[in-house]
DNA sequence: ATGATATATAACCGATAAGTTTGATAGCTT
DNA sequence: AAGCTATCAAACTTATCGGTTATATATCAT
């Protein structure tokens, strides 16, 4: 996967509540498929399903504890993602700025012209 | 639409190439359908549906001209998306400290016992 | 070996996504 | 008014999503 497929698959992703709410939980430490499923009205093979798009997207890894697969948080691709977006906020932010200095300067102007 | 279905939205709308390259273009400045369309090997109809579900999303906003619907960025909903991003990796990044220290106080209380 | 527990896989369904082509609409130009 | 330009909308196709039920697999417990 290319770094383009890895956004597509991370955004894909995190787009589903109840795959955000995984992820909250998870955070707070790992959890069984089980225990993941259990606040949801959804069968489990669905919260299977949620649980591999995480994976696929590299939002959690699976380890195996006799038949439980134990979920965690990998922060890497949350790391990603979060670049991604901070960046683009902070050029539209720079942008927003100059855009704001620019109207300042009219006005400053403005009012040269008026004395 | 709540915060949930929002942020839905947005990272849906993100989860595109396409639709990230048209943002990328539009952080540069206000665009016709035609000046985004320009560089894709696609049909025009198939632009204005990706600048739709930005639009959706309150990633974009259109303003008129004549003919033409410019484009620019909003920076809201890329707000809102990045916030939630943060959040998440700071809390998760926390975690991961805390487990540092942790594994810290054990190397540590291991050494004492030896002596 | 038998049965219970935890999870994954397969087959299916309805809704939505992402593209197409075709045709409609709105505003400019002459 | 006639035609050009920019954009949208509708109808269609194929693929993917999000859920279901039923079934298979792996590990534990007895």
């Amino acid at each position: 996967m290319n770094e383009s497929e890895r956004l597509d698959a991370t955004f894909i992703a995190l787009a589903d509540p109840t795959r955000r709410a995984i992820l909250a939980r998870l955070i707070e430490g790992e959890a069984t498929v089980m225990e993941l499923a259990e606040p949801f009205d959804m069968s489990q093979p669905a919260i299977s399903k949620h649980l591999k798009m995480l994976e696929r997207a590299g939002l959690i890894s699976r380890s195996r504890d006799a038949q439980r697969r134990p979920c965690k948080i990998e922060g890497a691709a949350l790391k990603e993602a979060t670049d991604w977006l901070e960046n683009y906020r902070k050029v539209w932010e720079a942008n927003f700025s100059r855009l704001d200095d620019l109207l300042d300067d009219l006005k400053a102007q403005r009012k040269r012209e008026q004395n």
